[in-house]
DNA sequence: ATGTCGTGGACGCCACGA
């Protein structure tokens, strides 16, 4: 089974990738965020067409994810229990199940500033997805919980952690979040980068990719219980190339069958 | 070099988010 996830930072202007990826890539389930596209505008019949069912929840402008499934995408549940608003509920997290899995897409806040309430609201959305998780776990089937986490775990996960002194994404409380997370009983798989360094996210500015500075903030949380079954897991550096790409590249992460 | 994208409002340029 191959599972990818995907920042496409709007679905609408990533289709011409996204169309050309699906087929030849051939995941059995991609998770997506930020498409950017309200349900009614989401395109499910060229989805279709490729194989793929949606499960969507975007409400316009910003936000928005989605689980693509060629599997199978039963019990779809948007948003969870007590997730913190900003202040109403955004569009960052979906849930369904695809054959042998319980998985969730999800986008975490960004942040923006250590003074910014926006960093307090990621926070609290993190303790939050962690007890939402925390009860999924006890659910019948093994979790995948993965997506933009907007967090790099390790120094090891950015280009240069001098550079990011005083900023978000790599701070104490941040990194604890996701140590708890996964703590739970999950496994942050490593993937093999295809050239240099781990990373899945580079910025569009200061020519950050050729430079080959970028983070790590894209995860596939995996359920402890089936991390030994992957047999291969990489990031698609290739998809950050070319014409119009997302500033993050795919993950994509192979388990053996049968699960 | 905060140097690029993407969206949407109101119009060819700006605000906002990342």
């Amino acid at each position: 089974m191959r599972l990818a996830t995907w920042n496409v930072n709007s679905l609408l202007a990533r289709m011409p990738r996204v169309v050309e990826w699906l087929p030849r890539v051939r995941p059995d389930v991609l998770c997506l965020q930020e498409t950017k596209l309200a349900d009614v505008a989401f395109p499910s019949a060229e989805l279709r067409e490729l194989g793929y069912e949606s499960a969507v929840d975007g409400d316009g402008r910003y936000n928005g994810v989605a689980i693509l499934s060629r599997v199978g995408l039963d019990d779809v549940s948007r948003g969870f229990l007590r997730e913190p608003g900003n202040p109403q509920r955004e569009r960052r997290s979906i849930a369904a199940t695809c054959g042998p899995l319980r998985i969730w897409s999800i986008y975490v806040p960004n942040g923006r500033e250590l003074d910014s309430p926006h960093y307090t609201y990621k926070l609290e959305w993190l303790t939050a997805l962690r007890e939402a998780a925390r009860e999924e776990l006890a659910g019948a089937r093994p979790l995948v919980l993965c997506g933009d986490f907007n967090v790099a775990p390790r120094d090891q996960d950015v280009w240069d952690p001098s550079a990011f002194v005083g900023l978000t994404h790599v701070t104490a409380p941040e990194r604890q979040a996701i140590a708890e997370l996964v703590a739970l009983g999950l496994t942050d798989i490593q993937p093999r980068a295809l050239k240099g360094a781990p990373f899945t996210y580079w910025d569009y500015r200061a020519g950050m990719f050729h430079k080959g500075c970028g983070m790590r903030i894209d995860l596939m949380l995996l359920d402890d219980s089936i991390s030994s079954r992957v047999t291969d897991a990489y990031i698609d550096r290739d998809a950050r190339k070319g014409q119009k790409p997302s500033d993050h590249a795919p993950i994509v992460v192979d388990l053996a069958d049968p699960l």
